[in-house]
DNA sequence: CATTAATAAATCGCACGCGATATAAAGTGA
DNA sequence: TCACTTTATATCGCGTGCGATTTATTAATG
């Protein structure tokens, strides 16, 4: 009985939901970042910078698992926005350094917020939330492990 | 001692690695998709057609979690690929009704090895992958029962 | 020390994914 | 029946994300 195609049910993927409910998240924050003037992405930018004071690109693409195409325009329209500045590393001139302006460090009371707001949308039982944070890690560090 | 602004930092954030999976989940596919000249969405798009047969556009849009403004596009380029018809329903003309070509419906022979393949990128537990499944769904019911 | 390799950012072109809006067709009610 | 609303699809503009490539700078090697 059991169908030769059953593996390309859309009721059988975890790849889908796992698509779908970020593309979710996006949505979700939407309205909430419209307050800051940031995206999703400028977010979780920021998020790094309001930890580490100071940083490099390439740190960042690692820290966000995203490519140096996806955040070097990003940077760009943060420093548009005032909130991080970017100098050149003189120990190392292909090393861009950034920093939050004043302005982007403020930013970081009224993001207080964003959290709150978006546990609102989702609620997982604090166990659920402890094993999605644990098995999405190890897919992450699963998938990206490889790569020359 | 507990930092007023814990919430923000990105290790304490749950939909952030949900965000990067779910890219990493597009990385991964594109290779294996670009055999069957298909993108992620599209792909998601032929899984439903694998199943359904026709369909309409909302139906889609619903199956999929995903707003017109996507999928439109997203049909008239697999249409352009000959992987699909559109027509209007001429019992309601505001409906158009989305089938498979025979060159789109042979293509699911090709698929099976996708899903195959895929598996060995990110390797759960059984039992891991059940409660990401349920875990995700809850979300996904949460998060799409609103707005007006 | 000159040539080559490696590294960090940036650039290019394409395909989403979205909110907002527009268009067209059907349904509704006085 | 005719304005009014609802519904399904399409259009517009913007901001990602990515693979592939380029540029600028430093490191490595003979």
């Amino acid at each position: 009985m059991s169908d030769k195609y059953a593996s390309l049910r859309l009721k059988n993927q975890l790849c889908f939901p796992l698509y779908a409910v970020s593309n979710m998240i996006t949505r979700k924050y939407k309205p909430l970042l419209d307050e800051l003037d940031l995206t999703y992405t400028q977010y979780i930018v920021m998020m790094v910078l309001w930890e580490e004071k100071q940083v490099n690109e390439k740190f960042l693409c690692e820290a966000l698992y995203l490519k140096s195409n996806t955040v070097t325009p990003l940077l760009k329209k943060l420093q548009a926005k005032g909130y991080i500045d970017k100098t050149k590393d003189k120990a190392d001139e292909r090393n861009i350094i950034i920093t939050l302006t004043k302005k982007g460090a403020d930013l970081k009371e009224k993001a207080l917020c964003v959290p709150e707001n978006i546990a609102k949308e989702f609620w997982l039982a604090p166990e659920e939330a402890t094993e999605l944070y644990r098995i999405l890690y190890k897919m992450l560090n699963q998938g990206s492990s490889q790569n020359p």
